[in-house]
DNA sequence: CTGAAAGCGCTTACAG
DNA sequence: CTGAAAGCGCTTACAG
């Protein structure tokens, strides 16, 4: 290394070429061996509470910090947590990545993520990177993965919480099947059910459901509306709008556009997310279809503006920052190698109620 | 390691404890020493083709991947590369976020991200962090940061670009000061006073700028606001609207209101972000102001949604994504100890004339 | 162009 | 409760 010349002689007696404050500076100025200082920083059991109260103040007064990388050789588990989410260009993953990264970081974890562009191969390909990296833990998205991908996490052994989603209560009650896994989410199924019931009670019977992106969770509300409607007796097949491109606003007014000239009679629109429901209400607002009297909006997620909007969107309030933290903080648990209380958090919705409905 | 005998039997012959295939395993399979491997590997120039190929052949076949936490203890860099933002709750930031991630993964570099919430010592602090993974590189968003920020950015040699500024061309003309930073951004005063120049030139005289969260990008858009009125002898300095807060379409409509409540003879306003300026749109639709013919509204970002507001907003497209990339390309540049064709990267701005001015 | 050897900074059975 | 020793899986001067 070129000349550590020029800076300037340290009082730290640092005996490396790297310059670093390492274990064995403290265990020697503390007087004690390098395992020592080791179990005491970790706050192993089986340490003298002296000792452990005199290396630490040796360790600060040096300024020592662990090496991540020696720490992670040599134990073969790195400090870092991996979270697979599919996309940075919706608010809802952004949210859970934001919340669950600041309660990681808390705890001491540098959050390495993945994004996967809803592409199982993707998904595959990145969590074999991040698995590299002999991650402490796992966060991802979703309950559905290929085969492949669901192997590498198994035998990774790496501790594991699912995010947004709950598995369906009937896989559950079989006693056979695989472990459940560790989640934390609300009931999608559920909530698409609520949302077309809270339609139907103020009055709307031709409720069409438009969605994008087509995800797992997508079509579990897809799913919840049917059975709503159903259970209502007003179930109508060609009400149903799907369409696999990304979400935006810009596809929620074509969308909105194409449902009013193909179904003028349609009372209500159930959009998949609210980024399509906000795009609708620009779109009826241009198209002078007013909105609720002519037509009922509503949308999913509760994102930033929806309350802006004119008139303001009715949409189910996901919990996704609480989501976020309550996922990371399983997550530490398992880490610690105890056990959740629950292997499965069901933080609910909330259906919020303005004036587009 | 709890029996590892249910495994198959594999026909590799692994002589580690972890089952990893190292280094070895593939020196001993290719009969050559495992610093040859390494170099051969890596691509290190002195060593004899034939080797190599023979050498990733076994690689490959073994499915030998490198450890990279041995990598980083070894060789003191990591395959981290650090990157801060300031918020994940703004699109822009995000936006950066995922293409020089996306760009850097390709690279076969992993991100670690730090939020700092405009918090000066937060930055310092999670630079901290980061710089014990010892990251063979640093991307930071903006030029400005604390001494004791800045000073750990140096001593700590790791390449570092700029995102979304640069440098005052003043100061840079000055031979004597600091070693001019990388960076990658476009000139924010300039994007400022040529959205007001383009509102003047449209005719508009009593210009308002209105601005949230006032981070020294604002401030710059600021400054050519008012060097753009100076210039047309029509500045009026109570026409500057500045407030601390987050920016949010919720503020926007607020800032908005107030702006046509204390001053109903402005005829335009400037928001220092489009977010703001979409709440302005929605407030105005509810107040029944007519945009753009009593007032003009133009925004700064071009952020996704503008183009479906009623009007369309007018807004300054800004090249985030490209950004982005463009950083990380010259981080990687830098990274690989070459020095990049310009250490300032002017990616430049375009305003977006669109229905609400 | 290639190899033997030391070293990066920790953790963890293994003894005591 | 504590320590000596081996080992984690690489890289890198140093010789040749």
């Amino acid at each position: 290394m070129p000349n550590t010349v020029s800076s300037p002689p340290k009082s730290v007696k640092s005996q490396r070429a790297t310059g670093r404050v390492t274990l064995s500076d403290v265990a020697q100025a503390a007087g004690v061996s390098p395992s020592t200082v080791s179990r005491a920083l970790r706050g192993e059991r089986a340490v003298d509470p002296a000792l452990i109260e005199r290396v630490q103040a040796v360790s600060s007064k040096l300024g020592y910090v662990p090496d991540p990388a020696a720490r992670a050789l040599a134990s073969q588990r790195s400090n870092h947590v991996a979270i697979l989410i599919p996309l940075l260009s919706n608010a809802l993953f952004v949210d859970l990545l934001d919340a669950a990264q600041k309660t990681l970081r808390a705890a001491g974890f540098q959050t390495l993520m993945g994004v996967t562009h809803y592409d199982a191969s993707e998904e595959e390909q990145l969590l074999r990177e991040q698995l590299l990296h002999r991650p402490a833990g796992l966060l991802v998205t979703g309950l559905d993965h290929n085969p492949v991908t669901r192997k590498l996490m198994d035998s990774s052994q790496v501790p594991c919480v699912h995010l947004m989603d709950l598995p369906t209560s009937n896989s559950n009650s079989t006693g056979t099947n695989d472990a459940a896994p560790y989640c934390v989410g609300f009931r999608q199924t559920e909530a698409g059910a609520a949302l077309t019931r809270h339609l139907l009670a103020s009055g709307r019977q031709r409720i069409a459901f438009a969605a994008a992106q087509l995800d797992p969770r997508v079509m579990q509300r897809l799913y919840g509306w049917r059975s709503a409607l159903q259970e209502a007796g007003v179930y109508e097949p060609t009400l149903e709008f799907l369409n696999p491109a990304p979400s935006s606003l810009a596809l929620g007014g074509v969308m909105f556009e194409q449902i009013m000239q193909q179904r003028p009679a349609v009372d209500a629109i159930f959009f998949c997310n609210d980024d399509l429901a906000q795009g609708a209400l620009m779109a009826a607002l241009r198209m002078g279809i007013s909105v609720p009297s002519q037509v009922a909006i509503a949308g999913f997620n509760d994102l930033t503006g929806s309350d802006q909007m004119l008139p303001a969107l009715t949409t189910v309030r996901t919990p996704r920052a609480r989501i976020g933290e309550a996922a990371a903080q399983m997550l530490l648990t398992l880490m610690r190698g105890e056990a959740p209380e629950l292997p499965q958090l069901d933080l609910g919705f909330e259906i919020i109620q303005r004036q587009s409905t």
